[in-house]
DNA sequence: TCTGGGGTCCTAGGACCC
DNA sequence: TCTGGGGTCCTAGGACCC
């Protein structure tokens, strides 16, 4: 029931070749911080915090000796340093973290071609077509830790489960260095004692509401009636609980998903009012979205605006373009005249953002024709485009605007398949 | 000396279409 | 004249995660 894995730390584990357990979540020990002491081995053993020196900055990472002085990520970093007035700060290094990151990332894609990425130091990999060439969860994630320790000089922590939740979560109790398989029956007894925090969903704000209902613990939730759940929280949020207290989670190890958005933001080291620095933001923030688009082959349509004062309340307000965009320029000029629409020209500013929605990518239209397939109206994209320019009139249709129509084709679908819809 | 920057997902109301 | 229901799109806001 209970077996060490090599580095000292406990496991618990019904059976070494235990085969319900095929999923894993690695996830790498204080992965900023753990670089940065890589650069600085002097200070190992001492309270490291990275993140900026400035005013409005938080948290980025910190090592576990400055957490035991409750200094955690995303907290402001003066709160930081009032907790842990000897912490070291250290300013970040993204493109180190990148590095590690793809070397650590390739070294899951040798374990398995079914890794999901999850940020810059988290993965689920899904290992049951791995296992015949090399052996049990436990011999794969023990080898993985291993490696990534020997040629990275960083530890990672592992949890092992037949579903996805239950395998992060078991990697978040593993932590620090340690590696921890939950088999498919011991799910429940595993799940049910935990505070409602271990539930993926559940931050500060659900959990004050489900308290409210007197529902501390997993358990609590799992035995509580749906419909309770759903109005405390919503239907899609009640019925999500409920099934990942009874180690429900359908999801599956996605390797690659498109991206539903791209933005940039900026918290100004003091609050900006004059609206001509606001604009010169706006438009670097924009050409940044732009780059970001054209590298990623993607365009979109939707430029969402992002104001946030002084008193931290936040608005957003967006614009749908007819024709989506992939230039700097035309979405700075969206963004501008949402500025300018907003009535807050001359209020000051915390915040300022400019994002991109309804993203579409290069390549979706051989995709997006392979849905027609049974359709030889729809084989190729030309074909499709005349025939809804015929149907929406001319103009209707460019072929970035038909990348954009996950959305297009539906209609063009009903029209072929069930003629027009009934009145 | 309070709160970054990158995102995703859900809710809810109104417009609009059939 | 009053009254439907279903579906999608657009917009705004908020919770949450890394």
């Amino acid at each position: 029931m209970s077996k060490q894995d090599g580095s000292g730390r406990q496991v618990t584990l019904s059976a070494p070749d235990d085969d319900t357990a095929t999923i894993l979540h690695v996830d790498m020990d204080a992965f900023f911080a753990s670089v940065e002491l890589l650069e600085h081995p002097e200070l190992r053993g001492l309270p490291v915090v990275v993140g900026h020196r400035s005013q409005r900055s938080v948290v980025t990472a910190a090592t576990y000796e400055a957490r035991k002085f409750g200094v955690n990520s995303a907290m402001p970093m003066a709160v930081a340093l009032r907790r842990c007035p000897q912490a070291i700060v250290l300013e970040p290094h993204f493109d180190r973290y990148k590095h590690f990151s793809k070397q650590v990332m390739a070294m899951f894609d040798d374990v398995t071609p079914k890794v999901e990425r999850l940020g810059i130091d988290e993965a689920f990999l899904d290992v049951a077509g791995s296992r015949r060439l090399l052996g049990s969860t436990f011999d794969i994630a023990t080898a993985l830790r291993k490696r990534v320790h020997a040629e990275t000089g960083l530890h990672c922590s592992i949890g092992a489960a037949s579903t996805k939740f239950v395998a992060k979560l078991a990697s978040s109790v593993a932590k620090p260095d340690g590696l921890l398989i939950v088999p498919r029956d011991e799910t429940v007894a595993f799940l049910h004692p935990r505070p409602i925090s271990a539930l993926w969903g559940v931050g500060g704000r659900t959990e004050e509401v489900l308290r409210g209902y007197g529902l501390n613990t997993v358990g609590d939730v799992a035995h509580t009636p749906l419909d309770t759940l759903q109005r405390a929280i919503g239907p899609a949020g009640g019925a999500k609980i409920l099934d990942l207290a009874w180690g429900r989670d359908p999801r599956t190890v996605q390797t690659r998903a498109d991206e539903k958005s791209v933005g940039h933001e900026v918290t100004f080291e003091r609050d900006v009012a004059a609206p001509d620095e606001i604009r010169r933001e706006l438009f670097r923030l924009s050409d940044q979205v732009g780059r970001r688009l054209r590298a990623a082959g993607a365009v979109g349509r939707t430029v969402v605006l992002k104001l946030r004062f002084g008193d931290f309340t936040t608005i957003t307000r967006s614009k749908t373009l007819p024709d989506p965009t992939d230039l700097g320029r035309s979405i700075f000029e969206e963004a501008r005249s949402i500025y300018e629409a907003s009535g807050k020209i001359g209020t000051p500013l915390r915040l300022v953002g400019v994002r991109m929605e309804q993203l579409a990518f290069e390549g979706e239209i051989s995709g997006a024709v392979g849905l027609w397939d049974d359709d030889d109206a729809w084989r190729d994209a030309e074909s499709t485009m005349d025939a809804l320019r015929a149907r929406f009139g001319p103009g209707s249709v460019s072929p970035a605007s038909l990348l954009s129509t996950k959305k297009a084709p539906a209609p063009a679908r009903r029209v072929s398949e069930h003629g027009p819809a009934p009145e």
